[in-house]
DNA sequence: TCACTGATCGTCT
DNA sequence: GACGATCAGTGAG
């Protein structure tokens, strides 16, 4: 089910856990394998405040060519990060109140992205707990809104290359990922039948109700 | 635990 | 002017 990755140093008690950067390399172009590879990889957010990351433990694939997406439509000024090459950040505003961070897929002006829905915090907690008003843990990253939330992801990290040193970039999973499971995409109307929601099974930060998580 | 609803505003038609 | 890859709050079972 999942491919074979390269798993970083395990983390001590004592240490921060070493963070290796993901190669675009290590990303399958297509997007509804890098939506699978994507859980259980770690998003490292830098902020003024400190470093803060977390575990992906849910996300969603927008192939191309898929009335669901934001790229079915074509290019527009708001999607034109969803059309860079695999590894790019793709933030977009939704619903007047929240900001939702996918991933970029394929090759360029392919249109085809990875939303990650949900995830497990594993640093930085403190500056998730204050930018999301002190609730519960497993409430920090449960939900996409919620994800970027609480890594302060917005607007302004449109477009940003997740391979390259930065705000905000992707390392290798710091431990294994238990199995994988698919279901039928959150929120959508258009092809909503797509089984092209991948979590990790058991995982308690998996957003949505619970008789599909 | 689940269903329902209002809030809120950028984007596109 | 309508819609949307959401969320928090509320109430019912």
């Amino acid at each position: 089910m999942t491919s074979p990755r390269a798993l970083a140093p395990k983390p001590s008690s004592k240490r921060p856990p070493r963070l290796a950067r993901l190669r675009r390399g290590e990303l399958p172009p297509d997007a509804e394998a890098l939506a699978r590879f994507l859980v259980g990889v770690t998003v490292v957010r830098e902020l003024p405040e400190g470093r803060a990351f977390a575990r992906i433990v849910e996300t969603e694939a927008y192939l191309p060519g898929d009335a669901a997406a934001h790229s079915f439509h074509g290019e527009t000024a708001r999607n034109r990060s969803l059309f860079l090459r695999r590894g790019h950040a793709y933030v977009y505003f939704i619903y007047g109140n929240h900001y939702c961070f996918n991933v970029s897929a394929g090759d360029a002006g392919t249109g085809a992205g990875v939303l990650v829905r949900a995830g497990e915090p594993l640093a930085g907690i403190e500056l998730m707990r204050a930018r999301r008003g002190g609730i519960a843990d497993r409430d920090l990253m449960r939900g996409p809104g919620r994800f970027a939330q609480a890594l302060g992801i917005d607007r302004s990290l449109d477009g940003v290359d997740l391979c390259a040193p930065g705000g905000l970039w992707l390392a290798a999973p710091l431990r294994s990922t238990g199995p994988l499971v698919a279901s039928r995409r959150i929120g959508i109307t258009k092809e909503a039948d797509r089984v092209l929601r991948f979590y990790e099974l058991g995982s308690r930060f998996v957003s949505g109700p619970s008789r599909i998580a």
